[in-house]
DNA sequence: GCTTGACTTGGAGTAACTCCAAGGCGCTAG
DNA sequence: CTAGCGCCTTGGAGTTACTCCAAGTCAAGC
C-alpha cells in the first residue's frame, strides 16, 4: 500500500506520515523498486494507535517513547502500561475541561438565543 | 488589578493576555500611572470566555471575528449565536472522537494489563 | 519518446504560544 | 537618598506539530 491509501486509511495526511516515519514514530518503512514506501498491515495499525494518542494530545516526545518501548519487545510492557496509564488520567482531565466549558457555551447561546427573540418583537 | 493576577485568576500566561491584546482579541486594557496594565473585573469575564473558547479549540482569527463583533454592539448578537453554535457543534464532535479514543485507551490497558499480570506468573 | 501523475527529499511557512533580553518604575532597607 | 528588588514594558527569537512547496524521479499510457 502506498503512502496515498496509507493516509486515506489512518486519516493522516502524507506529509504527516512522512514527518512522523522521520521523527522515529514509525519504524522506516520500507521502499518498493520504485523507492515508494509500501505499508503493511500491521503499519496500519500502528499508525491508528499514533493517530489516536496524538488526537487525544500526548505531545511527540512522549509518542516516541512509546514508539522505542514498543520496538524494544514484550519486557517492556509495563513501562508502556504506565505511560498509557499517564496519558488516559490527561486525557480525561482534559475530557472534563470540555464538558465544562459545553455547560457554559449552552448557557452563553441560551442567554443570545433569548436576546435574539426579544430583538425580533 | 495587574497582569499577574489577572494571569492567576483567568488560568492564562501573562505572555498569553499581553499576546491575545496584541492581536485584537481582547480591548486595549487601559494602562495605570506607571504604564502597567489595569484589568476592570468585565475585563476578567472576558478573559474567561476567550480562555473557553481557547480551550476548546476555536482557532485564533474566529476568536478575533467574535471579539470584532461583541465590541459593535448588541445588533450583531445573531452572528454571534451562529459563531458559538458552528463552535458548539465543533466542540461536541471533538468530545465524542475523544471519549472513542477513550474506549480504545480503556480496551489498550486492560490487554496490557493481562499481560504484566501474565510475566509475573 | 513524451506526457501525466503520484511519489521522493529537503526546506520554508504557519499557528499559537513561550521564553528571553534590555530597560523602566516604584517600594523599602540601609 | 540611593541600591537593590520585583514586577512591568516592548520587540524579537525559539518551540511544537504540522503543512505546503519546489525540484527532481519513476512507471505507465498514448
Amino acid at each position: 500500500m502506498r503512502i496515498a491509501e496509507a493516509a486515506e486509511i489512518s486519516g493522516l495526511s502524507a506529509d504527516t506520515i512522512r514527518f512522523y516515519e522521520k521523527s522515529g514514530l514509525l519504524e522506516p518503512i520500507p521502499r518498493d523498486a520504485s523507492g515508494h514506501r509500501d505499508f503493511a498491515p500491521s503499519d496500519m495499525g500502528w499508525l491508528d494507535i499514533i493517530s489516536k494518542l496524538r488526537r487525544t494530545g500526548m505531545p511527540m516526545k512522549e509518542m516516541q517513547q512509546f514508539a522505542e518501548l514498543n520496538a524494544m519487545g514484550k519486557h517492556t510492557i509495563p513501562q508502556r502500561y504506565d505511560l498509557l496509564k499517564r496519558h488516559q488520567m490527561r486525557v480525561a482531565a482534559r475530557r472534563a475541561d470540555i464538558e465544562a466549558c459545553e455547560k457554559i457555551l449552552e448557557h452563553k447561546l441560551s442567554v443570545y438565543g433569548k436576546m435574539k427573540e426579544e430583538m425580533n418583537v
